[in-house]
DNA sequence: AAAACACAGATTGTTCAACAATCTTGGTGA
DNA sequence: TCACCAAGATTGTTGAACAATCTGTGTTTT
């Protein structure tokens, strides 16, 4: 299968000015990935890719530096680039920093919003009522958001949203995703019903508990999956 | 003042081929501006680098995509390159991230190891007594890296690795840097005591209210200073 | 026929030279 | 003193080149 193919050539030639080439290079390659158009484990040749986006060889790589350090994609020396593709350790290291990090930001985070999350399981349980998987599940995610945010950092931020899209090179991986969202709502309902009660760290437990159960699912499912 | 005059030139050449010139350049540069020897500000210039490197442009400027990633410097378009120079709202950034994954990690991490804390503190102790500030310093540094180990995460790990060369970068900006270390020895030792005990919550506190202090001093100089 | 080998072609890692765009500098004139 | 301006330096990006390494295919060997 050829990536050339499935890429859809855009040209880097829209007058724009370019703040970084290389910066804007990686961001398009992100969003393809992210967007699973290119999935994990896909070569990523520098002739083809240079061609299609437009840019020289030199600038590719410069941006594949920038991927590389953000782990969506893998590259191997002599070898070339490809597609980060998640497996059970990777995932079993997500969960750590996610286990620690966001029970924390509830426990302590100087920005914690409950109305802001009351107002998105809102969201998420008219969506789940009227079937919408997807909007359910981006509800979800803007509700993991708004936990990291409750830190009140950016960096933060920017981690979680790094692992995040790890996370979702996980589920591109498994052709056949189940809907690991829907039993979480109400879990989160009942945490955030403890957020207003003021009971922060009985929240912050009962999101480990969450943490914990959603691991052993995800990686009970990826074993079904890896007897390929 | 002349950055490559204060730069050993550092010839790239000695065999050992390095999986990519360009992570040997940043590790080199990382190096040198941890040292104090590229001071925050300073101004890395393409040319007068890649020569004293023994690089081309182009790898430098990979090497410089990745020391951006890490924010160890800083990049100007069509200005160029120049090593971070952290201020007040990047330090309150730093201790954000840290009151946040620090006390995490005590409170729930899965690799508490408080045999070697012990250890560590009382290395402290009896380099506090010698009056080995630089020991007692790097005993302090490692006793946060063990607080950090404990959340079984290498990715946070590496995340606060990144943040505390952050921090040196600001101790290396104030010329005058006092012990900001000392008094805080027998503060991390009552910690450990409490961790000894079980009480891994109480220390969790402990540890967040010791961080609140330890920003509000740094803050405290740093405004000492920026009269200038 | 299966496994080991060999070699031509493709790909990666890095350098070099070039050029447009932008910034900096030092001098000029008001 | 200050604004302006041209010459020179620096950055951002490209394209071609080359050595080193990998890949695939066909051939020899067992």
């Amino acid at each position: 299968m050829n990536v050339k193919a499935a890429f859809p050539s855009i040209p880097h030639q829209d007058g724009s000015t370019h703040a970084h080439t290389s910066s804007w290079v990686a961001s398009t390659l992100r969003r393809q990935i992210a967007e699973g158009r290119l999935h994990p484990g896909a070569k990523l040749s520098e002739q083809a890719l240079s061609e299609a986006l437009g840019v020289s060889r030199n600038t590719l790589r410069e941006g594949f530096t920038l991927l590389d350090s953000e782990l969506i994609i893998n590259r191997i020396p002599n070898r070339g680039v490809f597609v980060a593709s998640p497996d059970a350790e990777d995932i079993k290291e997500i969960y750590a920093v996610r286990r620690t990090i966001e029970p924390a930001a509830l426990a302590w985070g100087p920005n914690l919003d409950v109305p802001a999350m009351e107002q998105v399981i809102a969201e998420a349980f008219t969506a789940l009522a009227a079937g919408d998987i997807q909007k359910m599940a981006d509800a979800n995610q803007n509700f993991h958001e708004l936990v990291i945010a409750s830190s009140g950092s950016e960096l933060l931020q920017e981690l979680m949203g790094r692992v995040l899209a790890r996370m979702r090179l996980v589920f591109h991986a498994m052709s056949d995703a189940p809907d690991f969202h829907s039993h979480y709502v109400e879990r989160n309902a009942a945490l955030v019903r403890k957020l207003s009660d003021g009971q922060r760290f009985e929240a912050a437990e009962e999101l480990r508990k969450y943490l914990d159960t959603a691991e052993i699912e995800l990686l009970g499912h990826l074993a079904t999956l890896d007897v390929r």
